[in-house]
DNA sequence: TATATATGTTAGCATAGGCTAACTTTTGAG
DNA sequence: CTCAAAAGTTAGCCTATGCTAACATATATA
């Protein structure tokens, strides 16, 4: 072993847990990506329901910026997944599951952009970063976030 | 034209807006997962250089979970990107464009990580976190997060 | 210096999630 | 009630990014 090795190998003892938490991370990382895009459409479908009465493939790929086709692929994924239920050309429901599910994005999301309004942040930015951000925050930086907006709004 | 439909339509003027914002919001998104993986290895090779002087596959598979075949093939993607430069076999080096990449993700990446520790989240929940926010955070964001780790540090 | 071990690459496969073109079903206007 | 337009689906393609198994190269030590 050349000192060189050595010199690595004496790094890693102390770097070890390092390496391996930051993959630990990346990993958690890559399966957010996964479930990223079931929570867009339970989302998406539970607003869509909410303030047009029902989830149609057109306006889920309209307000998503996809083509039909991906919307129907997706739906069927979704549908395989257990978190909405539909039957061929008809409109798109959610599952009780489904329906958990977007509550729970769509609390994280309104903390989200409550928590980048109180920083002074335009609506727009606010908007478009909480899509990108939200799948990404724990429960601890999410109580946290909603811990400032709290105070912002006593401060009013 | 139904009651329905006229009421959608309706609707629609003052959502059309609404629609297209959001589709193009979730387009940013996957732009920026596009990216992503560019930046995640050119910020990790960066890192290794400065730490063990060189970047080898086998870490940067270690540091991101990986196995080393992946590594292989997105270096070569990078490298057709422009953004490494590295012959078969050798060690990995950034070009001037890969290290101002780098440069750029490392100081969002320390200012994600500082603006989530002054909001009082412990060291592995920022880092794990950070990992996942930092590639959606819009400049104009990330400079109210610079703000308020600023003035964190002038309260000391 | 020879060779075992560590490192790196290639080939081939899988899944996710986009797309277009072509087809089917539903719907609503006349 | 019919039939054209709107909506939805299917088939087939593409790219990105993972993987394993098998092979190639580099390196360090005996």
């Amino acid at each position: 072993m050349t000192k060189l090795q050595i010199h690595r190998r004496e790094a890693s003892d102390a770097s070890d847990r390092d390496a391996k938490a930051q993959a630990e991370g990346f990993a958690t990382v890559r399966q957010a990506h996964e479930s990223e895009m079931a929570e867009d459409y339970v989302e998406l479908i539970a607003e869509l329901i909410e303030i047009q009465g029902e989830a149609r493939p057109v306006d889920i790929a309209e307000r998503l910026g996809v083509k039909p086709p991906t919307v129907t692929k997706n739906i069927s994924r979704l549908k395989e997944a257990g978190l909405v239920s539909r039957e061929r050309y008809r409109a798109i429901f959610l599952t009780p599951e489904g329906q958990k599910l977007a509550e729970a994005c769509r609390r994280r999301h309104r903390i989200v952009v409550a928590f980048l309004l109180s920083l002074g942040i335009d609506e727009e930015t606010a908007e478009r970063d909480a899509e990108g951000i939200e799948h990404h925050v724990s429960e601890t930086t999410l109580e946290a976030f909603e811990a400032v907006v709290t105070r912002a709004h006593e401060k009013h």
